[in-house]
DNA sequence: ACGAGGGTTCACACCGCGTTCACGGTCGGT
DNA sequence: ACCGACCGTGAACGCGGTGTGAACCCTCGT
């Protein structure tokens, strides 16, 4: 399924609260910073599991990379500061090997990054 | 900046905000550079974006090539420049891509385009 | 003091974007 | 039928943005 409908659950019910954020095999679970992605826990660090917050907030939604920036590391973002590449790069390395076959995190040239699962091409 | 919701009543007076534009299945949102056809979300590029924004906006009625121009590229259209024609068969790939057996831009020889959804001959 | 893990920066490879060129097809006018 | 104007479509190319592995630090627990 690729509809991007699911939004409308987790955007007013959670403000920015440990609510659990659960989209398609994916569910997030703030008070434990772990997620759970095809019945897989997926260890992530502190920043990687911000990042994938920050973008699962908004599934669905392209989030600009400044506004993930300021989001996850807390400031401007800095020209040249590829931070967020590389952590895009991590999570989507263990999403994928949770569940493989499947892509999460869609590149947005010029725009920024938009969470989506959906079935690799 | 924090866009209010309150201006309904405003919709056809403010045709580049970053209101989103909804036509048939077409739902395109200025904020996110991203288009959603039937469900799917279609990955754009700027200049794509830009030109089925330009289209939509103003859907049911022939663009001319001069005005498809300077709306998306910002100048006068040199003769013989043949960035729209690219561009337009970009466009229609990836909406019909998302929507098969339905046609959105349709050519006016001599005048311009169209934009308005219909289903294939 | 030491090792381990996480965060940041660097360097290089790669790919998509935007532009332009080239070739073909369609349509009208002559 | 020929020609020219116009459009469809694939491909080449330079460039900037992104992917990615590795080096480099910093912090913390032992």
């Amino acid at each position: 399924m690729i509809v991007s409908t699911q939004t409308r659950a987790a955007d007013a019910a959670s403000p920015d609260g440990d609510e659990p954020i659960r989209i398609a095999q994916v569910e997030i679970r703030p008070s434990e910073g772990l997620a759970v992605v095809a019945g897989r826990a997926v260890a992530l660090s502190v920043r990687e599991f911000e990042l994938l917050s920050a973008l699962a907030r908004r599934s669905g939604h392209v989030v600009a990379r400044e506004e993930l920036f300021s989001s996850v590391w807390g400031g401007p973002l800095r020209s040249g500061d590829r931070s967020i590449d590389v952590y895009v790069h991590k999570v989507r390395q263990k999403l994928e090997a949770a569940s493989p076959g499947w892509s999460f995190i869609h590149t947005h040239i010029g725009f920024g990054y938009r969470f989506s699962p959906e079935p690799m091409a």
